[in-house]
RNA sequence: GUCCCCAUCGUCUAGCCUGGUCUAGGACACGGGCCUUUCGAGCCUGUAACGCCGGUUCAAAUCCGGCUGGGGACGCCA
């Protein structure tokens, strides 16, 4: 049966690189009917923190990465002593200064990649390899052979920073005696410049793009498009279907540059595609885990501000600026929307306000054919009256349809602003 | 310095294995236009790529070699 893993380290919280790889390994685990193994490598005492551990496990659940069995290379030292021992006795290792040394004769090694090919290494910089250290921990590639092989892995997919870590590790098992897994390097996830991904892009953690509004859906959608294509021009998929179509050897081998940019679209597409409730759900659980004040918001509320709003938020991050007019009181004029109020139109407001005042029925075509009628009495362009009568209700220049945010807001509110608006220009006579 | 990987629009990619259908397709971003009460969305449209040099071949983005460029690894970190 087909084993791969994902061995994140938790010195650090899990990053868009690491989200990836276990995205494939996830993906051809399911493919294939095979299981997926996390494999936590907690063996720096120092550097590795619980709350790593833990932003690591949510990032992967709220992912939706399930994974069939989880290991602890903290509880395993006995394990690795032991294998070391074995190699100690066959004359393979040496003790120095407490440590134990792998010693390793060397010609060339051959790897056959599952996406790159035959690789050849025809060197390698040292005769020896640390397996144990002085404090009694294993190091990373002897943890790496002897756990893989009790686990039963038997696909290795990880980033392509290992490939080079690999002939010692065909070393290893070789002189362990264990049969070899198959390998797949995967390119690496580049920084929009190039090169490693640096704190200021993706380097941050999932959590961060949680905490940023981003869903989750939709940063594995961006994800799948890293090295990775499923074909047809197909670009917005589920991990789902995304999941059937997975091929390993499908997988790019050149890096691919992380852009925010496409990412951000991928994000809106998704928030586009919900519908009001899912949507409104999904802004209240965000709400709240930011503890913001909008969480307060009744699922109604929520639901006709998502309808009014929801194609042009770009995050959930992006709702509670532009839908502040909805859930406040009062509108506090931004500073660009003022250009859109300095010619004073007190009398048609007024009058505008009697015309709605007579509606009973405040719906978006009433209110439209309404305001349109004022309008035409008054002489005005209707576009003349839009501008200001929404940074009266808004507060902003930009937004959705004037009418349909009329008819949202109610009457109450809208006349309310409506005078509000006329009292300003009152005091700057 | 040594070893290894990679190379199609600015970016992500399709095509490459099985040469001709590629005057190289799609997407993001960017520019223009339409729509419209603003912005967004949508629709239409434009700019933009096979790194270079050789070879093989009737024919090369596709095969081979070199060069250049980019990336990675050389920790008692993982």
């Amino acid at each position: 049966m087909l084993k791969v893993r994902f061995a994140p380290s938790p010195t650090g919280y899990l990053h868009v690189g690491g989200a990836r790889t276990a995205l494939f390994n996830w993906m051809h685990a399911r493919k294939n009917g095979g299981k997926f193994i996390l494999r936590i490598e907690d063996t720096d005492k120092n550097r590795t923190k619980p709350e790593y551990l833990n932003e690591i496990l949510e990032s992967l659940r709220w992912l939706k990465l399930d994974w069939d069995e989880i290991y602890y290379q903290s509880q395993r030292f006995d394990i690795y002593r032991e294998y070391a021992q074995k190699l100690l006795e066959k004359g393979l290792a040496y003790q120095k200064d407490e440590a134990i040394f792998f010693k390793y004769q060397f010609n060339q090694i051959k790897i056959n990649d599952l996406i790159r090919g035959e690789v050849t290494f025809s060197e390698l910089p040292k005769p020896e390899e640390v397996i144990i250290k002085r404090d009694g921990s294993p190091t990373y590639n002897f943890s790496c052979c002897i756990d893989d092989a009790l686990m039963g892995v038997n696909c290795v997919i990880r980033g392509e920073d290992h490939l080079s870590n690999t002939p010692k590790q065909i070393l290893l098992y070789q002189a362990l005696g264990f049969d070899l897994p198959e390998f797949a390097h995967i390119p690496l996830i580049l920084s929009p410049e190039g090169g490693r991904l640096s704190k200021r892009y993706g380097a941050t953690a999932i959590s961060d793009y949680k905490k940023e509004g981003y869903l989750p859906e939709a940063l594995v959608n961006y994800f799948l498009l890293l090295g990775w294509s499923a074909g047809d021009n197909k670009e917005i998929l589920a991990l789902n279907q995304a999941k059937e179509l997975f091929k390993l050897k499908d997988v790019n081998k050149t890096g691919s540059a992380f852009s925010l940019d496409k990412l951000k679209w991928v994000n809106s597409r998704y928030i586009r595609e919900k519908d009001s409730s899912q949507l409104a759900s999904l802004l209240k659980d965000y709400l709240e885990s930011e503890g913001h004040p909008y969480a307060r918001a009744n699922e109604d509320e929520l639901k006709t501000a998502v309808n009014l709003l929801s194609g042009r938020l770009v995050t959930l991050a992006d709702f509670s600026s532009q839908a502040d007019f909805l859930f406040e009181e009062n509108v506090n004029y931004s500073s660009d929307s003022l250009e859109a109020i300095k010619d004073k139109l007190v009398d048609e407001i007024k009058e505008l306000i009697k015309a709605l005042g007579t509606i009973d029925n405040f719906q978006e075509n009433v209110i439209e054919s309404v305001f349109r009628e004022t309008a035409a009495k008054l002489n005005l362009k209707p576009k003349v009256l839009v501008h200001p009568v929404r940074v009266a209700l808004t507060g902003k220049r930009k937004g959705p349809g004037l009418f349909e945010t009329m008819a949202v807001l109610g009457k109450d509110k809208v006349t309310k602003r409506l005078a509000k608006l006329v009292e300003y220009w009152e005091s700057r006579e």
